[in-house]
DNA sequence: ACTATTTCCTGGATGC
DNA sequence: TGCATCCAGGAAATAG
């Protein structure tokens, strides 16, 4: 169940991994799949174009894509029918909000490339990104597989099928809510001015906060003492301050974590180095609170189940 | 405009 | 051993 600091682990083995490959094609697989963009759409986007960067945006994993055909494979242009893609003009670089990614930035080229497509990949609860070469065996649930230049292949599988592929021009995809990790207590605090919904139902909308899911949100409500069925708009200010500090530190641990033991997490298929971050309530129904001992309760919010203790949370 | 509930989906765990 | 049932959960859809 991928939250933030999963996906940002997987997103940077990834990066490590794939970028600069160019994809020369792409499978998708049969019906009802975990397709948001049509397929024939997906597969257009994505072939013969370079892989920029790979980044994490909330719980989605983007690639941003560029054109190949330009001065690589002459045999390329004349086969892909995409010329009105690639002429188009490039995207005014006025505001300073466009993101461009580093790569773009430091491609010698006078021309600099302008990222024209994105790939955003959402794990759901399975999906996985595995690279591997094209002998190895395709698992089951397998969805799609990206072609590499370098023989390889990038293949997406997903047993549950929450997960969501789609493509969408460059910009085209915004994902509402804020970054925890880049915002500030002054972005965080109105979130909740006047939301009678429980705080845990909250922080669990990604159109408010992007990245935080059940677990992190069950940590973070004990870190910093407050029950996950307070309504959100009762937490004084103070008390908000705790909870956003809360946040950034499991956030941070976990990526941390992450980050040491799962660099090569993508060519595998187990799920080492994933939540190494001792949890402190979640999953720990009626054991014993860390703190004080009183036994961790468990109760259902939205569907979801929330673990606190009753001691330490008010 | 919000908030709450239901739905999707399969593998693993549990119970009889 | 085998079979049915329940549960996990992100986010979209639906209902209130």
């Amino acid at each position: 169940m991928p939250e933030l600091p999963e996906v940002e682990t997987i997103a940077r083995g990834l990066a490590k991994r794939v970028t600069g490959e160019v994809i020369e094609s792409i499978w998708l697989g049969e019906k009802p799949e975990p397709l948001k963009s049509p397929a024939s759409e997906i597969a257009a986007a994505l072939e013969s174009t370079r892989i920029l960067t790979v980044r994490r945006i909330g719980k989605h994993i983007v690639f941003d894509l560029i054109r190949n055909d330009k001065r690589n494979n002459n045999n390329n242009v004349e086969r892909a029918p995409s010329p009105a893609i690639r002429r188009q003009p490039k995207p005014p670089r006025k505001g300073s909000k466009l993101r461009l990614p580093q790569a773009a930035r430091t491609e010698p080229d006078e021309s600099i490339p302008a990222v024209q497509s994105q790939f955003i990949v959402h794990l759901g609860m399975t999906g996985r990104l595995q690279v591997c070469d094209p002998e190895s065996e395709i698992l089951k649930h397998t969805h799609a597989i990206l072609k590499l230049a370098s023989g390889r292949e990038l293949r997406f599988v997903d047993p549950r099928r929450f997960g969501r592929l789609s493509v969408a021009p460059t910009g085209d995809f915004a994902a509402a809510g804020i970054e925890p990790l880049e915002a500030d207590l002054d972005r965080f605090t109105p979130l909740f001015r006047n939301r009678k919904t429980p705080i845990k139902s909250a922080l669990l909308n990604q159109k408010l906060l992007r990245g935080v899911g059940n677990i992190y949100a069950d940590e973070s409500l004990f870190r910093a003492g407050i029950r996950p069925r307070r309504r959100a708009s009762t937490i004084t200010r103070d008390q908000l301050a705790k909870l956003f500090i809360a946040i950034q530190e499991v956030l941070r641990e976990a990526i941390s974590l992450g980050g040491s033991s799962i660099s090569d997490y993508v060519d595998a298929d187990g799920e080492e180095g994933f939540f190494q971050l001792q949890h402190r309530v979640y999953g720990r129904e009626a054991q014993p609170c860390l703190v004080c001992k009183t036994p961790i309760k468990r109760i259902v919010i939205a569907g979801r189940s929330s673990h606190y203790c009753p001691k330490c949370q008010k």
